[in-house]
RNA sequence: GCGCCUGUAGCUCAGUUGGAUAGAGCAUUAGCUUCCGAAGCUAAAGGUCAGAAGUUCAAAUCUUCUCAGGCGCUCCA
C-alpha cells in the first residue's frame, strides 16, 4: 500500500489523514482537518521520523490531559507494518517508520528526473533583480563580493522555482562622483588640475584609465590640452566624450569581473538615461501633484517623516530623485521588484517606500535585502577594506586566489542578516576545514567507488538490504533533501543548503570510513545508496552555483 | 537622541511554523592506516541561548524593557 511514497510526502499525508480521522471519530471534531500538523521529528534524543503535537494542542479545548488524549488517539488508529505508533510525554504522538519502507528514498532520488520539482510555483511571475550597482568610479572589490554572489544566487533560486527573472545592474553614471572620477583621470594626466586634492580616486586603476584619455584624445586628433577640455564650456562635447571612454572603461573591468564569477546581467541601466528620457523631471512633477512636496530654503523636499531632498537648491536632482525615477520604471514594468542593498543603505529604504507609495505604487512587491558586511582575514589579520587612496583588494585578485567554488560558498554560508567572517586561509586549504572542499571530497570520492562497479545496475536494489545505523542516518537525511530544498529555495536561503551538503558529507565519509563498500561479497544496495548520495550532492551544488568535480 | 541588523560552547556560526535532553566546525585532549583517496574517521570535554519580565501546556524562537557590538541617520553618494 504505501511503497514509494515516502520522498514524495505521501506517507505523511497518510499519517495525517489518518489522524484527522481517528480525531473525528473519537472526538467528533469537524475542524481536526485544519489543527493537525504532521512535522519531521529534529531532535536526536527520539528515534521517530515523524510526530504530532495534537494532543498537547486539543488539551485546553477538550478539557482532558494531553498525555490521555493522545492514548485515546493511538488506541484507535490502525497501523500497519510499514509503521509504529507511541506516545511520549507530555503527550506527542511519535510515528516511526519502517527502515525498508524509508530506503524507497534511494531508487526515488536515482529516478527522479528533476530532484527540485518540488520548489515550482504554481504562477510564474515577472520578477527584476537589481544587484552589485557599484558606482562606476573603479574596480569591484572584496566589499562588493558577497551582494554580488547573493544576488546572482538570489536570481538563480527564483528562476529554479519557474519565475521570469530579469537581472540588473544600476548604473550612477550621473553625478557629482563621475565628475570626480574625470577629475582625478585628468590631474593624472596634468598634474595641476585639483592639485593637492584630498579628494580624489585614487589607485592603480585611475594611471590605466590616463592613459586610455590620452590615446583617445590623440585618436580624435585633438589639439587641446587637457586643462582646456575640462575648464571650457564650448569645449563640453570633448568633455562628455571622454567621460563616456572613462565610465565605459571601468564598466567593461566591472563586467569582465562579474563575468569570471559567472555572474552576467540582463541589462545594465543606466541612470543618465532617466535625465535624457525626462523621467526624473516627470516624477518630480507627479510628486507635486501628490502634495507632499515642499520647498524649503530653496530646495524641493519630499515631505516625509522628515524632509527629504529631491532638487537642492542650487538646481541639481539628488540620487533620491532619480531612485524614485528609476523604480517607478520597475514598479511599472514587473510583478516583483527586487533590491540587494548593502546594509548600510539600511536608511534609504523606508524613504523609498514612501517616495513610491506616493506614487501610487503597490509596495508590497517591494523586496529590499539588505547584506550585513563580510569582513576578510588573513588567519588572524583582518584585510583593509578602505576605498580611500586604493587599498583594497579587487574582487579579481581574491577570485585568482581562492577559485570561484569557494568564493560562492563562503559568501552563501551564513545568514544574508549575519556579518561575516571570511578567513582566506581557510577558503583556500585543502583539508576539512575548508568545507568546499570536504563536500567536493565526498562527491570525488563517490565517483572513484563508482568507477570500479561501473556494471552495478545489473543488480536490483534490496529494500531490505540496507540496515547498518549509518545507512539508516544517510536514508533519513536523503530524505530531507526534499525539505531543505524547499526551505533553502523557496524561502531564498542559501545557508540552509550549503549546511545541508556539509552535514550529508559528514555522515557520508564517516560511512566510507566505517564501511567497505567494494568487497568479496558485494552488497549492491549500498552502492545505490552512495549513487543516491552523489546526485543529491551534485544537485545541492549545482543549485549554489559549485562544481562537483569527479575528480580531485 | 532616532532607526536597522546582531548577541547561542574559548573562536566562527547553524537552529525551519514556538515543541522533547541545545547543534556543527575550528581550537583542546585521547585514539584510528596490510584494504575503495588519511585530502579521512572515532571519542572526550566544552552552554545562565547577553540580562530581566511577560505570553504559552511548551520560548534560543513571540512581546516589552535593559545592556553590549556593527551600521545608518548631510542640500553625501
Amino acid at each position: 500500500m504505501l511503497t514509494q511514497l515516502i520522498y514524495t510526502k505521501k506517507m505523511r499525508d497518510y499519517i495525517k489523514r489518518e489522524i484527522i480521522r481517528v480525531l473525528i471519530e473519537v472526538y467528533d471534531l469537524s475542524e481536526a482537518e485544519d489543527i493537525v500538523e504532521i512535522q519531521k521529528t529534529s531532535s536526536k534524543h527520539v528515534t521517530s521520523d515523524y510526530y504530532t503535537n495534537i494532543a498537547m494542542k486539543l488539551a485546553k479545548t477538550l478539557g482532558e490531559k494531553p498525555l490521555l488524549i493522545a492514548e485515546k488517539i493511538v488506541s484507535s488508529i490502525i497501523t500497519d507494518t510499514n509503521y509504529k505508533v507511541w506516545v511520549a510525554k507530555p503527550g506527542y504522538i511519535n510515528f516511526t517508520l519502517h527502515q525498508s519502507q524509508k530506503n524507497n528514498v534511494v531508487l526515488e532520488i536515482i529516478k527522479s528526473e528533476d530532484l527540485l520539482a518540488g520548489v515550482k510555483t504554481s504562477e510564474a511571475r515577472n520578477i527584476i533583480v537589481e544587484f552589485v550597482s557599484a558606482n562606476p568610479t573603479g574596480p569591484l572589490h572584496v566589499g562588493h563580493g558577497r551582494g554580488a554572489i547573493y544576488g546572482n544566487i538570489i536570481s538563480k533560486y527564483l528562476e529554479i522555482q519557474g519565475h521570469k527573472v530579469h537581472k540588473e545592474y544600476y548604473v550612477n553614471d550621473f553625478g557629482n562622483q563621475i565628475n570626480k572620477l574625470v577629475i582625478s583621470v585628468f590631474s593624472r594626466i596634468d598634474g595641476t588640475i585639483a592639485h593637492g586634492s584630498s579628494d580624489l580616486y585614487e589607485g592603480d586603476y585611475i594611471n590605466d584609465i590616463s592613459k586610455k584619455i590620452q590615446q583617445f584624445i590623440k585618436n580624435e586628433g585633438w589639439d587641446i590640452s587637457i586643462k582646456k577640455i575640462l575648464e571650457n564650456n564650448e569645449h563640453s562635447k570633448k568633455l562628455e566624450a571622454c567621460k563616456k571612454v572613462i565610465v565605459s572603461s571601468i564598466l567593461e573591468n566591472i563586467r569582465d569581473s562579474l563575468s569570471k564569477l559567472g555572474i552576467i546581467f540582463d541589462n545594465w541601466f543606466s541612470e543618465s538615461m532617466l535625465f535624457e528620457n525626462n523621467l526624473v523631471d516627470n516624477i518630480i512633477a507627479r510628486l507635486r501633484e501628490t502634495g507632499k512636496t515642499i520647498k524649503k530654503d530653496g530646495a524641493l523636499m519630499f515631505n516625509d517623516d522628515e524632509p527629504r531632498v529631491l532638487i537642492k537648491s542650487n538646481g541639481e536632482f539628488t540620487y533620491f530623485a532619480s531612485d524614485l525615477a528609476y523604480h517607478d520604471r520597475k514598479m511599472k514594468k514587473f510583478d516583483k521588484v527586487i533590491n540587494i542593498w548593502g546594509a548600510d543603505h539600511h536608511g534609504y529604504v523606508k524613504r523609498i517606500y514612501k517616495g513610491l507609495e506616493s506614487l501610487g505604487h503597490d509596495v508590497g512587491k517591494l523586496d529590499i535585502h539588505l547584506i550585513q558586511f563580510a569582513n576578510l582575514y588573513r588567519g588572524k589579520k583582518k584585510v583593509s577594506m578602505s576605498t580611500r587612496k586604493g587599498e583594497f583588494v579587487e574582487l579579481d585578485t581574491l577570485l585568482q586566489e581562492i577559485g570561484i567554488d569557494a568564493i560562492n560558498y563562503f559568501y552563501l554560508m551564513r545568514s544574508k542578516d549575519q556579518h561575516l567572517d571570511f578567513d582566506l586561509e581557510v577558503a583556500v586549504s585543502s583539508n576539512k576545514n575548508n568545507p568546499v572542499y570536504y563536500i567536493q571530497y565526498a562527491h570525488a570520492r563517490i565517483e572513484k567507488i563508482l568507477s570500479q562497479v561501473p556494471e552495478y545496475n545489473k543488480y536490483e536494489f534490496d529494500y531490505d538490504n540496507l540496515t547498518k545505523k549509518q545507512e539508516g542516518d544517510l536514508v533519513d537525511k536523503l530524505i530531507n533533501f526534499s525539505d531543505t530544498c524547499k526551505k533553502s529555495i523557496i524561502n531564498l536561503k542559501p545557508q540552509i543548503m550549503t549546511n545541508y551538503l556539509y552535514d550529508l558529507s559528514q555522515l557520508f565519509h564517516g560511512y566510507y570510513a566505517n564501511e567497505r563498500i567494494i568487497k568479496d561479497d558485494m552488497n549492491y544496495s549500498q552502492v545505490y545508496l552512495l549513487v543516491a548520495i552523489q546526485k543529491v550532492i551534485k544537485c545541492g551544488l549545482e543549485t549554489i552555483n559549485i562544481e562537483a568535480p569527479r575528480k580531485m
